[in-house]
DNA sequence: TCAAAATAAGACCTTTTAGTCTATATTTGA
DNA sequence: TCAAATATAGACTAAAAGGTCTTATTTTGA
């Protein structure tokens, strides 16, 4: 009848459910009885499409991880320069209070979670925060090589510097309730990346 | 006999063997059965000391803020310039995969662990930062003020920077296994600060 | 459309975890 | 030093959590 066979989109539906929570409160608390909860189902729904909790977690994991990227390509893509690109992905942080995922950014919740404790999710963060890294330094480098931007410009360590920055910034904005302590790091990186742009005429 | 009490010492003990659990494995994941093993005590022991779970977390979340202020306070303390008091303290953070405290910072752990989850301890952490920056906030106008570093320099925003950017290193040298990451910051902001500092003669 | 196959409900079972309580051992100060 | 006070061991209880299995329902395609 359906495209995609009943138990695909169940199981797409669990995860949908489950992600938000286990990204708000860690792995190991959370419960199958909130996943029962959240999803309105049983354990038997829940058990007939998933072997256990952890693999629930680890669909979870990637789910989110996967709409972090799709994301920032999408704001991205849609500008023409490196500064702008940057800058949008930037902006994607700009309300911790109010995070795009629920919960915030699941890089600094699971990285956290996952160390000392899970290996298997935590080298899908170091993945993740790898092909982000990548990406980034291609996008500073091409901007470098046309001309838009300094050559002065190291892109491996500004690259660092706005991860470093937006991830710490997101965890002392959520401890202590406020946006500004995110909003000054916004505007120290922006105007960084400003002082190596080369104006064009 | 002894000057403090039989109690007062096992609640300490308690305390010292446990705290390194929480920081490592979060509040929700660490369970009464790791401090049993950890203080080799019996049920008898811990609960005659300690109301429950939770009143062991919180004091094990006070002891290690205890433990980073007076290590903090410690090297700083012998340093006579702001500069080098600042380089004092970020050099504690040179080695985050071999932490001063077993598990890694307990900002960053309890942060994320308590956020959404855990108010008493969210509280705690949000004390500690705040309490950070203050002081950070007022070597670095002393600084200012005896004419070592230059009046251009935002005390304000350079101690944020400072504060996220090591919270955001910890994070990425963790995940990725590898103390390059702490190490290009740490280089990062000495330079920074420097850059700042007006030479005697 | 309807029988076979797939999916989900929920009662049930097992293990883990938290916490209690009494008996025993240790500490303490008169 | 020894009796009272204090602290600890560990068996026991309760509840939470994870997971299974049979039965009922829904889906699917011939």
């Amino acid at each position: 009848m359906n495209v995609k066979g009943k138990a695909e989109r169940t199981k797409q539906f669990i995860i949908e459910q489950s992600a938000p929570i286990f990204n708000a409160k860690g792995i190991a608390g959370t419960t199958i009885y909130d996943i029962l909860a959240a999803t309105k189902m049983a354990k038997g729904g829940i058990y007939g499409n998933f072997e256990n909790k952890e693999a629930i977690s680890i669909a979870s994991v990637d789910f989110l991880f996967g709409k972090m990227s799709a994301k920032a390509y999408s704001v991205m893509s849609k500008e023409k320069t490196a500064v702008k690109k940057l800058f949008a992905f930037i902006n994607l942080r700009e309300n911790p209070l109010v995070p795009f995922i629920e919960g915030g950014c699941p890089i600094l919740n699971f990285g956290v979670d996952s160390d000392n404790t899970n290996p298997i999710v935590k080298n899908k963060v170091k993945a993740m925060i790898e092909g982000s890294m990548a990406s980034f330094i291609d996008i500073l480098k091409q901007g470098i090589a046309s001309g838009e931007l300094s050559a002065q410009l190291n892109p491996e360590e500004y690259c660092l510097k706005v991860l470093v920055m937006l991830e710490g910034a997101t965890l002392i904005s959520r401890v202590t309730d406020s946006v500004k302590p995110m909003h000054t790091v916004i505007k120290m990186l922006k105007s960084e990346l400003r002082s190596f742009e080369i104006k064009q005429k």
